[in-house]
RNA sequence: GGAGAGAUGGCAGAGCGGUCGAAUGCGGCGGUCUUGAAAACCGUUGACUGUAACAGGUCCGGGGGUUCGAAUCCCUCUCUCUCCGCCA
């Protein structure tokens, strides 16, 4: 959520950068300033009756201590005047603000500077590209084949365990899986993030502070008896512990990482997005968290891109990176940086992370603040990154290193996974 | 699930329906002293809103009520703790 007073300042820039977005309704930015401008003044006419009503109260107290009943009684008839008059503009208030609030969180982040302009994934800039694109044989086959030939994962168990969408890791599946997870958290951790494993299900207050509510609850499971919700990335849950806090600036960098399963409903996604890892509605996601001043923070997202790109370049995946246009950014960032591996079998890109600068956008809700030098309170910056998603990453693996006679892994791997290589079932 | 107790400032912990935004201690910050540090002593130390700056307003878990006036009384919700039951 954007501050009024950002706004107030550079209406004019901000309607700039909006259209950066492709945002449709400029005019709210003056709807918001009027609501607030009502807002305050509506404030001020009730502090100032409130003030008399506080005043006259102490009054009476004295009055009544020396006794004077019925000068007191005089003042309970004023008071009763004041108090009259202020239960509509109480009522006003209430509305004012909630329009004001209803308002504000219809505006998007406004896009940073070296955001492109563009609509849609097609105009995305693609900074560079890393790692060689493997040459297959004829025969290669899509990881769903792959999965099914080694008895890695049943995606039809899924479906009727529970629905599609929803895979079941078996065997050297489960323990490849297992072993990427652990692979990805200690490679962060290496790095100074702190590890949480965090709740899988948050109240509706977590979910609002990190964007998820009011706008996109229809993508995320809901529990209507307990009012909890199933987290879509671990994002939600982790950048919460920091919700209502002030932080002093020898807390900085707030370093987390975290592994989290994720659930998405994805109502809207059909055709071959959705085969095999492409799209699910459970799977598994390392997030990195950092909170920071804001004057530093453009030059964490760098530090933060780069971490994930050597974490791809150690898996021997061939990589490209995104700096996303801002028609495909999402709601909540100023600038979004998208890794993609490519997916040999399948002839594609995948996207594996996503690494963004939400700026105060987001600790503006959460309210997560810090003091800075001078003794002042300010918002603090967010930002997240993918540490990677586990299922395309997995897809990849399997398409691009599959062989004759087995599917070797890349070498970090072998450690974790106790072999070299997936070896083709005898038998 | 049953019974009881509780929720107050960064932490601990007082608080009679009326000068309580809140005692006290710890912690933090500044100072005196010291070569430096510790100790001791003195001072200072919540958030939000509002204003050019004052003033003013709001906040003692959330919501509602009683009252001229609520941290204090009533209702309700949530959470925590203790005991019992159940249980990975």
């Amino acid at each position: 959520m954007l501050q009024v007073s950002v706004l107030r300042n550079n209406i004019a820039d901000v309607k700039k950068r909006l259209a950066v977005k492709h945002f449709k309704q400029p005019e709210l930015v003056d709807a918001i300033i009027a609501l607030d401008d009502e807002r305050k003044r509506l404030q001020a006419e009730f502090d100032q009756t409130q003030a008399r009503v506080n005043a006259a109260s102490k009054e009476i107290g004295k009055l009544m201590a020396q006794g004077q009943k019925d000068a007191a009684e005089t003042f309970k008839t004023d008071v009763a005047g004041w108090k009259a008059a202020l239960e509509p503009l109480k009522e006003q208030m209430t509305r004012v603000e909630k329009e004001l609030n209803d308002t504000l969180v219809l505006l998007p982040n406004l896009p940073a500077a070296q955001v492109p302009e563009g609509r849609t994934p097609e105009d995305n800039v693609v900074v560079r590209e890393g790692g060689a694109k493997p040459v297959l044989a004829k025969d290669a086959v899509p990881h769903w084949d792959l999965t099914r030939t080694y008895k890695l994962i049943d995606f039809e168990l899924g479906n009727k365990i529970t629905g599609s969408g929803f895979p079941v890791y078996t065997g050297r599946g489960a323990k490849l899986q297992r072993c990427l997870i652990q692979y990805f958290l200690d490679y962060n951790t290496a790095a100074g993030y702190t590890e949480y494993l965090p709740p899988f299900m948050v109240n509706a207050t977590s979910a609002y502070a990190t964007g998820q509510l009011p706008d996109k609850e229809g993508q995320m499971y809901y529990m209507p008896e307990d009012d909890f919700y199933m987290i879509p990335t671990a994002e939600v849950p982790v950048t919460n512990v920091y919700r209502d806090t002030i932080l002093r600036e020898d807390d900085f960098p707030v370093k987390m990482t975290a592994y989290s399963p994720c659930f998405r409903r994805e109502a809207g996604s059909y055709g071959k997005d959705v085969r095999g890892l492409n799209r699910l509605h459970q799977f598994e996601k390392v997030e990195i968290i950092q909170i920071v001043q804001p004057e530093k923070s453009y030059e964490v997202l760098d530090e933060m891109v780069s971490h994930v790109e050597k974490l791809l370049q150690s898996l021997q995946l061939p990589y490209r990176l995104l700096r996303l246009c801002g028609g495909d950014m999402g709601f909540a960032s100023a600038i979004t940086y998208d890794f993609e591996v490519y997916s040999a079998a399948q002839e594609r890109w995948l996207e594996v992370s996503s690494v963004s600068n939400f700026e105060s956008f987001q600790t503006n809700r959460l309210k997560c603040r810090y003091k800075d030098g001078t003794g002042k309170t300010q918002l603090a910056h967010s930002l997240n990154g993918s540490s990677l998603a586990l299922p395309r990453i997995m897809a990849c693996l399997l398409e691009n290193n599959q062989a004759a006679d087995g599917i070797q892994l890349p070498e970090v791997l072998h450690p974790y996974f106790g072999a070299e290589k997936i070896h083709v079932l005898t038998a």
